[in-house]
RNA sequence: GGCGCGGUGGCGAAGGGGCUAACGCCGCGGUCUGCAAAACCGCUAUCCGCCGGUUCAAAUCCGGCCCGCGCCUCCA
């Protein structure tokens, strides 16, 4: 099977071909930088990087654009509470907005073009716009006209008389219909401001998602992604004006991802019930965190709440402790390479291993079909657990034969490859800032403790191990020796 | 009002005309272990909001109803 993806403006899945083959372009809208972002906002963060990940798995170079909204109502309303300039203030959220981002395992866009760095780019395509007949230029604003772009609603599925009718519209005093939207805002006094033909403004927000998009990745490119509620007005806009300049197909897909809901009402600033990624990182671990929000599907509203990331801890748990105990089977049987310990040149494989070789491959594919068909992502951990049992089981039994190291191996290359190159579930996270001192530390008192269950003191051991449970450091005895771990990140 | 999405076990969540209704969490019983933990095995929905219909066959298709939510205004 192929790739499929559920396009917005079809409003069926498709099947996925690049324009260009082998070479995917995507563009998903970035945060306006006057906070940190929340839970909702990291979504669709992870999930099109997870994307843009197995993009990568499958083959296909990904030149991968987001976009920071670094000029806006909010952020020079922001800047006047707080006295600063504008721009600081934005600077400064771009420099959180990474610090979470890294934090959450998110792989770096390709580029990430801001507002304020193409202003001139925005005014030609305005004035591109004024020129062809799409805009209107009004006492220093300039607003494109909707009804000269006939496809206008093609996207949201909705047709202009309609929303006209809903009548809840604000007509602007010099719109000429309500619809119409900004293109260009004139600015008021002391608000920044850039020199146009127009007189001194800034851009409406649509307009720079066109002029960027179009500017990195050409007339027509192949993913466009954001949340649902991108659809309208934003996306339609975008694609309103991308379309009148170029005269050619904007976006081929459309992707959107559902809400983050909390008591199944959408997350959002404007209500109050919105917890910043940064106060969930706190609590719990990264990893948590990306496997509660791979745990369903995009399209579908995810709730948020304490219990479900305490469960997705749980969770990670056990495929975090499957990579250890694989970790550790891979080196007793001589490692990745196969090794020369345990299989001898021309040794049959048993049949343990061969059959796991076999499950594996054949997990693999199904992790494969599940990602095909609209980036299941649920669906495709399903496997993944699938995968971990049968894994943990042949650890479990201590297989040793030949093969075994070959068998270990593809086990592990679906970890990584799948595990954390696409789902991005092993690794990131805070770094250890200690230099190590916690771990020496564990692992001198591990050794006391060896000592002490060899002397069969198993008052001392036990001792041991209840007071670093304490600490939140969890012990286990393996038939490996022990392994030891932090409790939560 | 217009447009749209969803209701699956204690919880979360896949599936979406015919296979035992995945998987995770929780709970209970067991195996292993010095003990513990981890892991593994077993049990936990005769049933998929309700009522009709289509069909040899429906949780899956169609109609109606009930409930929840979203977009239509800044919002990921």
């Amino acid at each position: 099977m192929s790739l499929h993806l559920f396009n917005t403006l079809t409003g069926t899945k498709e099947e996925f071909v690049p324009a260009e083959p082998g070479f995917v372009r995507m563009y998903v809208c970035g945060p306006t930088t006057y906070n940190y972002i929340h839970l909702g906002n990291a979504r669709p963060l992870v999930v099109f990087d997870a994307l843009r990940r197995y993009l990568e798995y499958r083959g296909y170079e990904v030149l991968y654009v987001q976009n920071f909204t670094d000029i806006d109502d909010k952020i020079i309303q922001r800047a006047r509470e707080e006295g600063l300039p504008a721009q600081d203030v934005a600077a400064r959220y771009i420099r959180e907005f990474f610090l979470d981002a890294d934090a959450l395992n998110v792989r770096r866009a390709s580029l990430y073009p801001r507002v304020s760095r193409h202003i001139g780019d925005i005014i030609r395509a305005v004035d591109d716009l004024i020129r062809r007949g799409y805009a209107y230029v009004t006492e220093g604003d300039v607003y494109f006209s909707v009804e000269k772009f006939p496809p206008y609603g093609k996207l949201s599925r909705r047709r202009p008389e309609e929303m006209m009718a809903g009548a809840r519209v604000e007509v602007g005093e010099d719109k000429r219909n309500p619809l119409d939207f900004a293109l260009w805002k004139k600015a008021r006094p002391g608000e920044p401001a850039w020199d146009s033909p127009w007189g001194p403004g800034r851009p409406g927000w649509h307009i720079e998602c066109s002029t960027m998009a179009l500017k990195y990745l050409g007339p027509s490119f192949d993913i466009h992604g954001g949340g649902a509620d991108l659809i309208f007005p934003h996306h339609e806009n975008e694609i309103a004006q991308a379309e009148a300049l170029t005269g050619r197909p904007f976006a081929r897909f459309w992707l959107h991802n559902g809400f983050i809901t909390v008591n199944k009402e959408k997350m959002s600033k404007s209500k109050d019930n919105f917890f910043l990624l940064r106060e969930v990182l706190r609590r719990f671990r990264p990893q948590a965190v990306r496997l509660y929000l791979l745990g369903t599907h995009y399209r579908s509203p995810l709730d948020f709440a304490d219990e479900y990331l305490e469960e997705a801890e749980r969770a990670y748990e056990r495929l975090a402790n499957a990579r250890a105990a694989l970790d550790e089977a891979l080196a007793a049987a001589g490692g990745r390479e196969g090794g020369d310990t345990g299989n001898p040149e021309g040794a049959e494989a048993t049949s343990a291993a061969l059959e796991l070789t076999e499950r594996v491959r054949s997990l693999r594919s199904k992790i494969e079909g599940a990602l095909d068909d609209d980036f299941n992502t649920a669906q495709a951990l399903g496997v993944l657990y699938e995968l971990v049992r049968e894994l943990n089981t042949f650890v479990n039994r201590g297989e040793k034969g030949p093969g075994t190291a070959e068998a270990l191996a593809e086990a592990a290359s679906v970890l990584d490859e799948l595990g954390e190159g696409v789902l991005g579930l092993f690794s990131g996270g805070k770094q250890e800032e200690d230099g190590g001192l916690v771990a020496g530390l564990v692992e001198l008192i591990l050794s006391l403790r060896q000592d002490a269950r060899r002397r069969k003191d198993w008052a001392t051991a036990d001792y041991l191990r209840d007071r670093l449970k304490e600490l939140g450091i969890i012990l286990e005895d393996t038939p490996h020796g022990v392994r030891w771990r932090l409790r939560r990140g």
